[in-house]
RNA sequence: GCGGAAGGCCGGAUGGCCGCGGCGCCGGCUUGCCGGUGUCGAGGAAAGUCCGGACUCCAAGAAGCAGCGGUGCCGGGUAACGCCCGGGCGGGGUAACCCGACGGAAAGCGCCACAGAAAACAGACCGCCAGGUGUCAGGUCGGGAAACCGAAACCGUCAUCUGGUCAGGGUGAAACGGUGGGGUAAGAGCCCACCGCGUGCCUGGCAACAGGCGCGGCAUGGCAAGCCCCACCGGGAGCAAUGCCAAAUAGGGAUCGCGUGUCCGGGUGACCGGACGGGGCCGCUUUUGCUCUCGCAGAUCCGGGUUGGCAGCUGUAGCUGUCCGGGCAACCGGGCAGUCAGAGGAAUGGUCAUCGAACCGGGGUUCGCUCCGGGGAACAGAAUCCGGCUUACAGGCCUUCCGCGCGU
C-alpha cells in the first residue's frame, strides 16, 4: 500500500522538467559547511522526529533544490547517526521531489532516538506539513 | 551427570518493491551528463588511537658526543615491535591450567609512615647472668618444751654500681639467617647436623638456569611502579602528509647580501661551466651533499587567505581457499585457484511480508522436554594501508583436557 504514492508522483513529475524517477538526483545534496550555516540562520520548523530549516537564494546561482542532513553527536553514536541520516533521506526522497520549490535549500536535523524510532509514515507526513508551514510563513 | 580449564567458530535468515557508491558494457545527445544492464560493496572488533612499520615532506646520508624517551629472565619467530611461540625461575590451584615491570641494592644519593626497646649500624632500654656495696631477717645457725629471743651475711629479698650478654621483649611489610642439639655463670655460628645464603670447581644445557662436591661461619634488611647504574633500541612531523593543474588575492612581515670576492676555460655578448675563499642548512663536532656569493624587489622562511579539480587511493613485508614439505610451536619454503569496498557533509540503505534465538505468561510432563500466546535481536559503521595490543559484546555452536559422582 506504500507503492502507489511512489509510482504516481513520478508521472505527475515530469511536467516539473525533471528526469522522472523519485530520485534525489533531481535535487543536489549540500555538501559545503557554508551553506549550512546559512540555512541555520533561516526559517526553521521542528518536529518530534527532525528539525526542518529552509533558506531560499538567489536564482543567479541558478543551483535549483538542494537539500542537506545533518546529525550532531548528541543524536548517538556513529551507527546511530548514520542511521538517522538514512531515514532523513528517504523521506527526503519521498516528499522533496512534489513539494520542494526551486532555488531553496532544505536542511534536515536528526534528532536523538525519535528520528530513528518514529514510524515511517509519520515522519513523511510530518515532513509534509513542516513544509507547508514554512512555505506558508514566506509569503 | 555435576563443577571447572584451555582453544576455535558464528554473531539473525529469506523474499518483494523503491533507492545509493565504484567499475565494465550498450544506447542517446546539449562531450560530460542521462537512461538501461551486469557485477562488487563494512567488522570481529571497522572502536580506543596504545605500540610497531610501510609511505610522504623536513638536506634526512655517515660517524661520534651530549641530552631526552622507550624496553628489560633466556632462546627463537617476524619487515618491525612493548607482539607471538618455546623454555627457565617465582607465586596460586587437588588438577587441567593461570598469573608475573622477572637486569643491578658489596658505584653512590635518598626514603622506610603507624606500631615498636630498636628501622640500618651499631648500640642504647627492659630482661638474664656474674661480682662488689648496702639493706631486710624468709631459709640457716645458737638458746628454749613452746611462744619467742639472739646472731651472722652462707643461701635468699630489695636497692644501687661495675662487667658479660643478646637467647627473650605484645609490634611491624621487613628485625645482627631458621630449626634442633651441644655448650655456658648467663648466652651467642661459640661448636655440630640439616635447610637457607655467599663463594670455588665439576656435570647437563646455545642460554636463562638446574644438579653435585668442597669451602666460608654469615659479611649483603627492604624500596630501583624514587634518583640512578648497566645493556639494547629510537631524528621530527604526519594522508587535513605530500605532489601537480587552473583561477584569484595579498604582494604583508622577517632574514640573508650589503654594494669587498679572486682565478681559469668557452662565447661577439647577455651569460655558462669549474677551482679557491667566505656565508647558510640537524642540539654540538667532523664528514658528505645541497645552496648563496652583487642582483632588484632576488633568494629563503613565516603569515593572511583561499577556491575548484586531479593524484596519493588501494595489489602486494599482499590477502583468501586448498594441498605438500620442514619445525615441539610461533612460523618458514613451495604448488594450484581466486582476487574480494574505495566514499569524500562521507555509498554499503529504506520499507513491507514470512521465519525466527534470548526472555515473559499459561497448560502438560516419564523433570530430559513439549504445546499455546506474547516478544522481537548484543557491541557497534571502513576514511592512506598493514602487523599487534587493549576495551565493548545478547546469545549460540564445536574440540580437547581436569576433578568429583554413578554405571560397566
Amino acid at each position: 500500500m506504500k507503492k502507489p504514492p511512489m509510482t504516481n508522483p513520478t508521472g505527475n513529475k515530469t511536467g516539473g522538467g525533471m528526469s522522472g524517477a523519485a530520485s534525489l538526483r533531481a535535487v543536489t545534496t549540500l555538501r559545503k559547511r557554508h551553506d549550512f550555516l546559512l540555512a541555520a540562520r533561516a526559517l526553521h520548523v521542528s518536529k518530534p522526529g527532525f528539525v526542518l530549516q529552509m533558506r531560499r537564494h538567489a536564482a543567479e546561482n541558478a543551483s535549483g533544490m538542494r537539500v542537506g542532513f545533518t546529525c550532531s553527536k548528541k543524536v548517538g553514536n556513529a551507527v546511530q547517526r548514520n542511521r538517522a541520516k538514512r531515514r532523513l533521506r528517504e523521506i527526503a526522497r519521498a516528499v522533496l521531489p512534489h513539494k520542494g520549490l526551486a532555488d531553496t535549500d532544505y536542511v534536515l536535523i536528526g534528532r536523538r532516538d525519535k528520528t530513528a524510532s518514529l514510524p515511517f509514515d509519520r515522519l513523511k507526513a510530518d515532513l509534509e506539513s513542516a513544509i507547508d508551514n514554512l512555505h506558508g510563513r514566506l509569503k
